[in-house]
DNA sequence: CGAAAGTATGTATTTTTGACACAATAGAAA
DNA sequence: TTTCTATTGTGTCAAAAATACATACTTTCG
């Protein structure tokens, strides 16, 4: 009687299959331009539709976890940054089984990370931003939305950048990331004025070769 | 072997016994004072602790489905909105055995929804948001920060107030609300200009009665 | 070395935000 | 009814923030 009371509240098995995935947004920042990675299907009922790398959860991991292995599995990729979108639990979003699913996002740099196709991947790209294919699987047009909205709302005011820029960067380079990312112009000494009200990043009395102007480098302060 | 590509992909059961609950934040506005419901569970491992009302899903369900059935069982509360905070998959956070929580939350007036103590629920109470108790389970606290600092966020950019005012209410009504979130007083010239500027309201041109000044009442508009 | 490109900083201008006063309205008290 | 009082509705003005813009300095490249 008391056991059943308690696992009343919280500790009910769950009496059916179902599985739960994650699936990640991979956002890359090539020359300027904003990329997604999509992972096609060539077999099976969803063949030639495009979606987001994904994949089951297993009882010794968490979503993160899971996340993280789940795009070392398909792609190679370490040690990313991930940040939670929301949880899709609609019934007939997979068409096969109850499949519900952990949406995350990363922000990287392609160039770190080279595509070591693994395991039975039949095709991974890098997609244009403004150039998504027509043909998305299951819920994924959504996803994909969600997940772009939620990136800008996070670098807007918690400036989560990722590994998007290098340790030490310029201010030229931090400005023109923020205008790819919002697709605006802004004038350099306002947003110079801007960034350092924000009291954030510190100068590390080093200058940038190779480039004119010889700007100084900053790197994000410790304690943020 | 097609298939089991395929299956890798996305639709590989999982291999483990883990429970997917939902557990709901609802938020209750009384006499000027934001107050959260929390369950005591008195018997088990887990007694004299407090936790959101929470509970497991089923196959036939989807989560929003599973937060409105949880909550009907525990309180007869029904016809609620809900959104979604986010998904906490930790492997420590239940003692017990695997769970993984969609975290939502609500905003109602307890007025409006008296509880009506259904199944085996031991206790089951509003609390002050500023004398929430010490004994919380597992990490509700954390869930119930989480959940409070979303609707805040979800207030300030889109305005919902859920149910907390009327059909028509007076501005002087949206003010207060406003004041008691965000715990701030404003000037009641200069929010007038704010909320008209964000053009969501419309004059029905009926004013309340009952009250001094007269105020006019306003709604929201429809395309919203 | 000079030209070109880019950085760093200051100042003026516009826009947004915040502070503030008073007449009109409706309920409450006489 | 009349008076009193609490609350509504509206406009102006100053401060602050965002934006536009000019100029001097630094580095690369031919």
């Amino acid at each position: 009687m008391e056991q059943e009371k308690l696992q009343h509240i919280q500790v009910k098995p769950n009496s059916f299959e179902c599985s739960i995935t994650t699936d990640i947004a991979v956002f890359g920042y090539v020359e300027d331009r904003f990329k997604i990675l999509l992972t096609k299907r060539t077999v099976g009922d969803f063949k030639n539709h495009w979606f987001l790398p994904g994949g089951v959860m297993e009882s010794n991991e968490t979503l993160v976890d899971c996340a993280q292995k789940v795009l070392f599995a398909l792609t190679g990729f370490k040690d990313i940054h991930f940040e939670q979108v929301r949880t899709y639990g609609d019934l007939e979003r997979h068409p096969l089984k109850r499949v519900i699913t952990v949406c995350f996002y990363a922000l990287i740099k392609p160039e770190n990370h080279p595509i070591a196709l693994k395991e039975n991947v039949e095709s991974i790209e890098w997609f244009d931003m403004e150039n998504i294919p027509e043909n998305l699987g299951f819920d994924h047009a959504r996803l994909i939305n969600d997940a772009h909205m939620h990136m800008k709302d996070n670098l807007k005011d918690k400036l989560i950048v990722g590994e998007l820029l290098p340790e030490k960067f310029t201010l030229a380079e931090l400005q023109n990331l923020y205008e790819n990312i919002f697709s605006i112009k802004l004038d350099r000494r306002n947003f110079r004025k801007r960034i350092f009200q924000m009291d954030i990043l510190e100068n590390t009395n080093e200058k940038k070769t190779g480039v004119k102007g010889g700007p100084f480098l900053y790197r994000y302060k410790e304690n943020r």
